[in-house]
DNA sequence: GCATAAACTAGACACTGTCAAGATGGTGTG
DNA sequence: CACACCATCTTGACAGTGTCTAGTTTATGC
């Protein structure tokens, strides 16, 4: 990838402008977010990227989408270390929501406290959904009732999804720092801390 | 109230601005919200703000440290209709803050979601930390232990800070409409959904 | 080899926040 | 009462933003 010709046209500027758009994102903060700047990044004139993107919000769009995308994966990853059963699975599947909020945060951010993705975008929709529907899944596996059928399941899920989701941001906005004195906690325990959260969360349906 | 005099001085054009970025942000939303807007809103020239608030984040900031005072009434007028029981005035504080952020989405992305207000201005900080510190003596009240002290009582208060905090969250950005289906509800049901969650994540310490 | 379309550049436009310099008028002091 | 002072507000300029349009370059298909 990248060998950076310096032709005329680009190749792929398309994947080369969400790159430079998340390096921009996670260093500017999503509030001083430039498109020009991004487009100074990828070496290539400020009107490039509304070729392939239309404008801003669609060049974030994509990118918040395939944060998404990401955060699945960090999820399932979490998850197939997991083992097998059900409700260490579900801790699991908030424990990698959290790993992708604290290691992309502007990103997460993007994805959640902004409104400036287009979320009728399909691409968005779609994968913001399976984001969803996985964790209906998991919430399913340890009830053994689908959510969408049963009411009290989905207020399961909206509890476990309100709990993690919340933990994300405080954590992101750093307003967890000090009530938790993340600063002096190892690995180990600050994960043991998120975990003992989740659980008392999620108490009411692990049993 | 403003009686908008039509003199050079304005008389008490700090609150007056106030009000009008409140309208501004609420109407344009926090990502479109303009400095230039707010003066013409109040009838000031686009420079009159400076001289009040430095610039746009003093304004912001200023209003955001207005709405967590505002916050903390909503929740304490909750409170104090919810009766004795310190697990009923617990869940009450909670659905204080969710009322809060559902009447005033914009205004808590600012206070929550936004890296512009300046945590480090006095008044912001301080306003903050009375919103937090209460949250401290409601859960002291339950648990019979001061969460400064006790880190499993800490556990608790960050347990139920993130399920009222991440449930406003996925209730201002539209998430929670479709899963809690709440067009179809009642002002009374769709209480009852919002407590209904508070009480699950709550159970590991409302016994 | 050539026409056509895609990819990208360059300039203009209206808008933004901030800064500096000037105009205005209320307030306290003699 | 007069006058100086100073907070308040206006005005104009500046660099920066996103988007639009017209023009330039290059790849691709016939």
């Amino acid at each position: 990838m990248s060998d950076a010709k310096k032709t005329y046209h680009h190749g792929d500027l398309a994947v080369a402008l969400l790159k430079a758009a998340e390096v921009e994102l996670s260093e500017t903060g999503i509030e001083k977010f430039s498109l020009r700047a991004v487009a100074k990044r990828a070496g290539v004139s400020h009107g490039a990227p509304a070729h392939h993107f239309g404008d801003a919000r669609g060049l974030l769009t994509a990118l918040a989408a395939d944060g998404y995308k990401r955060l699945l994966a960090v999820q399932t990853a979490r998850e197939v270390a997991a083992g097998s059963d059900p409700r260490d699975v579900l801790i699991a599947s908030g424990l990698g929501y959290l790993d992708f909020a604290q290691a992309n945060p502007e990103l997460f951010r993007l994805m959640f406290n902004s409104s400036i993705p287009n979320r009728e975008d399909v691409r968005f929709f779609d994968i913001a959904l399976a984001v969803f529907d996985h964790l209906v899944d998991r919430i399913q596996s340890v009830t053994q009732k689908n959510p969408y059928e049963d009411k009290d399941s989905m207020l399961d899920l909206m509890t476990s999804w309100s709990v993690v989701h919340g933990l994300a941001e405080l954590l992101v906005s750093g307003r967890a720092e000090r009530p938790l004195n993340l600063a002096s906690l190892t690995d180990v325990e600050k994960e043991a801390a998120l975990v003992s959260i989740l659980d008392r969360a999620n108490r009411s349906i692990l049993v």
